[in-house]
DNA sequence: CGCAAATGCGCAAACGTTTTCCATGCCGGA
DNA sequence: TCCGGCATGGAAAACGTTTGCGCATTTGCG
């Protein structure tokens, strides 16, 4: 056996290697494989040759010196890593990964100082433009002290200042498929259980919700919106409190998923038959929820995906000076299963 | 107001600009900065001073050229970003971002092409290191391709080449603590209903739990384990088959949460009190399961944040050439709610 | 066949650091 | 007074690219 470890291969080579087997000066390589400059096809045909047969990589910290692109972008995540922030960063991921730009991960667990100091980081390392995100859609202050020319876009959070590039989940129209929905399969007595009146999701679909219903000539079936927090148990509460302040609800339209289980937990354990007697709706589509309630749960999908996806070509058009500034909602889609 | 947008900084400051605002040359400017090298305190200060009102911070790439550290370490994940490769992945970041070190993310969904174009860019990024992870436990082969002196850790997922790095959680213990729990509280007719027995997870830790009660002179309560899925669902069927193959059956031990909350709901539909008359213990400590089920689950938390700590804290003593190849086990910890 | 234009390619600067080497200038000691 | 040695700091090479410039050499056209 060589001494070599296994699973390597040879130490690194660089451009004026090739350039020497090729018989060209190192200019004269680099633009052979740029496709830059003109030149003898028999050349650049040489240099190529070269560079493959000796298994050339361009080092990409020396082209980012030179050409002041790192083909980097930081994404920063305020609120730790979590279910909300995944699925943005992973669709960030998709769209950035396609061209040849990479993710760098920023955490800040809702420290400003570890924010800070993450941006720093990000500056000093030249990214080309960064991407925040957090688990809330509560709005949130612009990043402080970020250079010229290092554009940032808001995903989920929006940005407290409107002149920023702001990508979120369109509540209102989330709000409307899911009123749509029980309405037009015979539904008049529509109750709303939500989370935290201070947190923006709660408050906003709670505002939507009702300002929907009066539209439709109706309104909540308990006259109100039941705020408390995002738990089972907290649904499984607020459902028998509902039953009882108006027993002929026929739908529970809720604040996410978790409470939509709690309810139908309740509901199943009273007799109450979902979704021939009353329908329930719920908000996020996560699988682990909506899939093992009995029966499967509608919900609302809020495409973090998307936003993140989004949110990545913002940036890219940021920072090729294509800017586009504002807020940009991306809508959601109706999953409808067993419960309405 | 001055045409420069808000929320920015003068533009970028380098070394010879320090190094002219304190008179001395470059040379001597980074090392005054570097702590490197001998000279007058008085020298040392100025220069100091002077970067300090430029605000002067290093360009990385510059750095990394010449020293040939990048400083940056790629997180490969193998199979989605999920549930289980992000406490891995926090605690990876936790304990690099400690220092200088960021994380570059790559996520590969489980395509080995993707793979393979991920390495490369990482290579071609010159990254100081790199850890795989996945969502699974299975082993899976070393990644292909590797440059000398670039060191990589498996975190959760070992590789299959006993002689890398591999960071994993100790099932056997944490069966361990599970029959240990179960059997200290009086216990003696224990099933286990778990996932599918293609999966290292469900395979391994079914036998090491028949192993434990063998130990103590016992047996699965139904003759054998239960292998289906990871689903609640199938937690609830299973349960009944249990009940039905051995009704004097007094505690559950579970494969992960959400079986353990299926079992728990059958249970108590079935008017059998937990714990009272039968135990539950679950798998992973998933909060939205564990919290969420009645009653909470007593759980065996697989401490993944500390398997990405360890793997990264691994991966530093290797790239220092301090090198320490081979297995790592992870102990698990018992949480106790009142399920068991 | 001769001249201008086009082509092909090498040289060297530049990107922003770190680090090695070397030239000062100053000291004390002989 | 002269010299060795040390402290100080400057010049320049190096890291691996990209790219502007200019010199050959070829080509095109009359």
């Amino acid at each position: 056996m060589s001494g070599r470890s296994r699973n390597t291969t040879r130490a690194r080579v660089t451009l004026s290697d090739v350039a020497e087997l090729a018989g060209v000066s190192v200019g004269t390589a680099s633009r052979a494989l740029s496709g830059n400059g003109r030149m003898r096809p028999e050349t650049r045909r040489r240099v190529k040759d070269a560079a493959q047969s000796l298994d050339f990589r361009p080092n990409q910290q020396a082209q980012s010196l030179h050409t002041g692109r790192s083909w980097t972008v930081g994404l920063i995540t305020t609120d730790g890593i979590g279910r909300f922030s995944i699925p943005v960063l992973l669709g960030a991921e998709d769209a950035l990964g396609a061209g040849r730009i990479s993710v760098l991960l920023c955490d800040t667990r809702g420290d400003l100082i570890r924010e800070r100091h993450h941006l720093q980081n990000l500056m000093d390392r030249r990214v080309d433009g960064i991407i925040v995100t957090g688990r809330r859609t509560d709005p949130r202050p612009p990043l402080p002290g970020v250079h010229d020319g290092v554009p940032v876009v808001y995903a989920l959070s929006p940005s407290t200042d409107p002149l920023d590039i702001s990508i979120v989940s369109d509540d209102e129209q989330g709000c409307g498929l899911a009123v749509e929905h029980l309405l037009s399969s015979g539904r008049a007595r529509i109750a709303h259980v939500t989370g935290p009146a201070h947190h923006a999701a709660a408050a906003d679909r709670a505002r939507f919700t009702e300002r929907l219903l009066n539209d439709a000539s109706l309104g909540f079936a308990t006259g109100r919106a039941h705020f408390g927090d995002w738990s089972e148990a907290w649904g499984r509460r607020a459902a028998e409190t509902v039953l009882r302040a108006a027993p002929d609800t026929d739908a529970f339209f809720c604040g996410n998923d978790q409470i939509a289980r709690g309810v139908t937990d309740t509901l199943r354990e009273r007799g109450v038959r979902v979704p021939d007697q009353v329908a329930v709706v719920g908000y996020d589509n996560w699988d682990a929820m909506t899939l093992a309630s009995r029966p499967p749960l509608t919900t609302v999908d809020v495409d973090l995906t998307e936003i993140g996806r989004i949110a990545a070509l913002r940036l890219l058009e940021a920072i090729d000076e294509k800017s586009s500034p504002g807020l940009h909602r991306v809508p959601c889609r109706l999953i409808v299963r067993d419960s309405a």
